[in-house]
DNA sequence: TTGATTTTATGAAATATGTCATACGCATTC
DNA sequence: GAATGCGTATGACATATTTCATAAAATCAA
């Protein structure tokens, strides 16, 4: 974990429409005074759980698994999240704590508002409070609807879904290199890491995926469709 | 579906500070003259996903099921909500149909407060935009957390974990009759009909429970939570 | 590079869960 | 009062999933 060295003005980068477009001048600056850019590399901790809350967290640029350890000590991935994904929204407005802890996956950029700033910000600025609110709605319902669409598939539904969700909406391409493990893509879809490289491995074997270690190919989508919607 | 006859003010309200404690007597004014309060009979659809969203929806007195159905037609359970309880603040702010169906378990009063009055609110009003940030917070927290611990365990765990939820949280005593059919039960913690009786059934032969029809009393509530722990 | 650790991989057996069939009680309806 | 539908209940069997064992390949640290 370090600082970055060139960080950019909030002015033009380009997920600034998310949240802060409504924003005078002024309050840009306020914004940008408040903030450090903080880089962290490949399995580094982001947040851990129960970490005291200071900060408004947000991704600029990599990957990261957002998870909670249980009783047994084992962990939980709840999502995956991306540039422009903001880590903590859903814990600052009611919790001291953080509730979830955040890893990145690949060496990823995190910019990191007081939040004492953004307080100040809601009260003056009812805009961009709406805004704010309507981006915790998003977040929320994101995570609720992917929980409940792998909470009624089995295994191979499941691992279809998550890897239709890294082809489509992460790395928009129908090849890519997966940024977790078998074991974290188990812990991602509630099952064992067994059951979890089987299924892959019975993907391939049907010729719907191509494999070489971490790096996939989905050969034949629409088959891979399918299995995701049989359940 | 009905209006009720005798509304009270929210000023009286035992569920106000949930929300309106920071708003001024003009601002309740505002709130109360835009409110109407509904009575659903048990069965009655509150909510249907992808109605369009006009009013802010809360519940003042009985109890419901949050759902969706999936593309096969079954539905699946998200969450018991309980007086006090918001039931589309998720959806309000960044959709404009609701995402969720609601139905009433028993006999349930609705509040029903414009949308538009409660945006205007949140523009002059920064407190309260606060206050409903932190219950929408608060909301997401809940169910991704029950999720969570549901999608962790197996059938004896997750019938342990939702009979503690209701005799805890909902209704506060070891005997009590439950709202929700076997058929439901398995669809809140995404099993089978046959395999949430036969765990009920697997309960009362050891001793945890006694059964008489939707009647549940809990006997051994320090085994119920070992099975609960167990997954 | 070596050695240790993790990840991927697969098989066999044990366990959990789903499916299908059946039955009984209860309320509703005609 | 017979017929119907629904909820609860249980058994038998099929399928899905976990667990335990083992091993090769990849990764990491010294």
């Amino acid at each position: 974990m370090k600082l970055s060295k060139n960080i950019i003005n909030c002015k033009s980068c380009v997920y600034r429409n998310l949240l802060y477009e409504m924003l005078s001048s002024a309050e840009y600056e306020k914004v940008n005074a408040s903030r450090t850019e903080i880089i962290f590399g490949r399995g580094e901790l982001i947040i851990n759980e129960g970490d005291e809350i200071n900060d408004f967290l947000y991704l600029r640029k990599g990957l990261v698994k957002m998870f909670k350890t249980n009783s047994h000590g084992k962990d939980h991935i709840l999502s995956i999240n991306k540039p422009g994904d903001f880590i903590n929204l859903l814990s600052i407005f009611s919790k001291d704590e953080q509730q979830y802890s955040v890893t990145a996956l690949e060496e990823t950029h995190v910019c990191s508002v007081k939040l004492s700033t953004i307080l100040e910000l809601l009260k003056g600025n009812s805009e961009f409070a709406l805004r704010v609110m309507n981006r915790m709605s998003y977040i929320a319902d994101e995570i609720i609807q992917k929980r409940f669409e792998i909470s009624q598939r089995q295994v191979k539904g499941r691992v279809a879904y998550m890897l239709r969700f890294l082809s489509e909406q992460i790395y928009h391409r129908s090849d890519f290199r997966m940024p977790i493990t078998r074991r974290e893509l188990g812990e991602l879809i509630s099952m064992t890491t067994e059951n979890t490289i089987r299924t892959m491995s019975e993907f391939r074997k049907d010729g719907i995926i191509d494999m070489d270690g971490k790096n996939i190919h989905i050969i034949d989508f629409d088959r891979l469709k399918k299995v995701c919607e049989r359940g």
